[in-house]
DNA sequence: GTGGCAGTTGACGTAAACGTCATCAGTCGC
DNA sequence: GCGACTGATGACGTTTACGTCAACTGCCAC
């Protein structure tokens, strides 16, 4: 019998370029420094849905997408119910009419917030950038006395 | 009896410019839409620490600054373990020359993760511009039928 | 067939950042 | 002098985002 639906040894060779390659719960937390139950605590919250083979869980390229999706939107400062609600942005497909309109000013609203960030962001490196200049004097002046 | 030390009341009038105004613990809270809570709260964590007549607080225009520094903070997505670290940064005054070299590789490093940042929200809003398109583009489609 | 893993589920624990009382103190207008 | 506010101070509750067991399962090597 041989089984077509490998999950993992010989499919994590770096020489089978198959398409469709499948990943191992601690494969993705390897790959992206996080923990196994940090995983399956994002799949309760329904924000990933490996496929299952028996009880265990198998990803593919799809999971590492959505969960770099998610990984970036926490890097960003949102909670994970927010990460979620910008991930549902992607899914243009559910939609009549007014749901699509609902969803531009939704991404609308996403914009705006990101261009505060965005702002803040300048901001604090230019307070940095002052800080900075101000560290050097002070360095500059104890070492000339 | 003419008590300089007005709290509040005629403090509030539009008119008075005078030097160090004061405030009260419902005006910082109106002023930035947070609760008195959440202000007790931060002075507990000591990232404000107001003055007192007796046992009230009595807030000037440093913790104006101050708080504003933890708004942008948290809108940013830092803990406040976190802006804590970033407001300590602008206190220069507190170095030996081993402290000041050692602000300036925090600088750094807190540099790098606003640029990660920065990127991120690039990615974001470049992301969101491609879904926009698909959206348009799915509703002028349905209008056209 | 028996360790030894990797993985699963379920339950409980925890740190952060406040919210929500309950109780008490000070002050102001009348 | 007395409500009506505004504020202070605990103390406990709550939500989020996981960490940490404990008990079980499937599979693989020997």
């Amino acid at each position: 019998m041989n089984n077509p639906e490998k999950v993992s040894k010989e499919n994590s060779s770096p020489t089978t370029e198959s398409p469709a390659r499948s990943y191992r719960i601690a494969d993705l937390a390897k790959a992206y420094d996080i923990t196994p139950r940090t995983i399956r605590f994002y799949e309760d919250q329904g924000m990933l849905a490996p496929l299952r083979k028996g009880r265990q869980r198998i990803f593919h390229e799809r999971d590492h997408v959505r969960l770099r999706l998610i990984l970036r939107g926490k890097r960003l400062g949102f909670s994970l119910a927010e990460v979620r609600e910008i991930i549902d942005l992607y899914d243009v497909d559910a939609g009549g009419e007014k749901q699509l309109v609902h969803l531009l000013s939704k991404i609308d609203q996403r914009r705006i917030s990101l261009e505060q960030q965005m702002k803040d962001i300048q901001d604090t490196l230019n307070d940095l950038k002052g800080v900075e200049k101000r560290v050097r004097k002070a360095l500059k002046e104890l070492r000339e006395k």
